[in-house]
DNA sequence: ATGGTGGTCCTACCA
């Protein structure tokens, strides 16, 4: 196991914070990405393309499509990912964090009353907990009544709010530095859709989910941490359909892939990247990855 | 206005 240096890595950082600035100052650099990978099975050779060229210390997946026991575990463990919690189910769904720095405690979580494996959270070195979740697509109409993948999305978001909300109202916890990463299937900002009139109505970017989206971030108390370095007037897309014939001539894009963070971390912010080059990758993801770099 | 593609696992369901 790897308590030794975690222990290490948890005491070295509590030396230098003071409990008021929980941050990853004194630490290692900390490389962060998320990626809905569509399969991890079918694309394991590009998850190690990407940690290849990228180096990142944690990597979030979603949509492993993967029953816990054929997750792809020797496979990270051999690039150096000793910490994984995986948490799938066949055919659909499922999250994955894989890390080269120990972490501690981890929890799955179901929302909804259902089964599906949707949330998985892990703490970092410095009590940092890091949530990633793959928030439901919601179906074509957005339409609660009359259509049931809507009204499980909207709830979902709801649910999660109410969780954030309780969670920081709890004298011990509120004041803790979170993460929050994954495939939230919404893109807020009229600069995160390549059309802001034409998907006004089309599911991932109406006003009632880019609202209840906003109402989750404010529960936890989360920063955007991709817009803290990028304008809201610039675009920025993280998901491209399969549905188009060109997908980089059309740019008809969405940023439904989101990191979160915490304020007491945003002044540990170094870099914020979204790795567009990868949907040009043979056979590729319809999401790419999405990365931050948090300084020691 | 419609259908366009790709995943799982074999038939329809999901994105």
């Amino acid at each position: 196991m790897s308590r030794g240096f975690s222990r290490y890595w948890l005491h070295s950082c509590a030396i230098i914070l003071s409990p008021l600035d929980t941050n990853f100052r004194g630490c290692a650099p900390v490389r962060l990405i998320t990626w809905n990978i569509n399969s991890v099975r079918l694309r394991i050779d590009l998850v190690r393309r990407l940690i290849e060229e990228q180096q990142p210390d944690v990597l979030c997946l979603q949509e492993t499509k993967t029953p816990d026991d054929l997750f792809p575990r020797a496979e990270f463990a051999a690039l150096g990912y000793r910490d994984m919690l995986v948490h799938g189910m066949k055919g659909y769904n499922g999250v994955a964090i894989l890390s080269r720095v120990p972490f501690g405690a981890t929890t799955t979580r179901a929302w909804c009353a259902r089964a599906d494996c949707r949330h998985a959270v892990v703490e970092l070195p410095g009590g940092v907990e890091l949530h990633n979740i793959y928030v439901p697509a919601g179906g074509d109409i957005p339409d609660p009544q009359a259509n049931p993948k809507f009204a499980h999305k909207l709830q979902f978001l709801d649910e999660l709010t109410a969780w954030f909300t309780a969670e920081r109202a709890h004298e011990r916890l509120g004041g803790r530095p979170m993460i929050a990463v994954g495939d939230l299937n919404v893109a807020p900002l009229e600069t995160d859709v390549w059309s802001h009139k034409q998907l006004l109505s089309v599911v991932s970017h109406t006003p009632v989910e880019v609202e209840r989206l906003g109402a989750l971030q404010r529960a936890g108390g989360f920063v955007d941490a991709i817009r803290h370095f990028v304008p809201p007037e610039q675009r920025l897309y993280s998901w491209w359909s399969y549905r188009n014939r060109d997908w980089a001539a059309s740019d008809r894009g969405r940023r439904l892939d989101h990191v979160w963070v915490t304020p007491s971390l945003v002044g540990s912010l170094a870099e914020a990247r979204i790795h567009r080059d990868s949907r040009g990758w043979d056979r590729t993801s319809d999401h790419v990855p999405v990365m931050i770099e948090l300084n020691g």
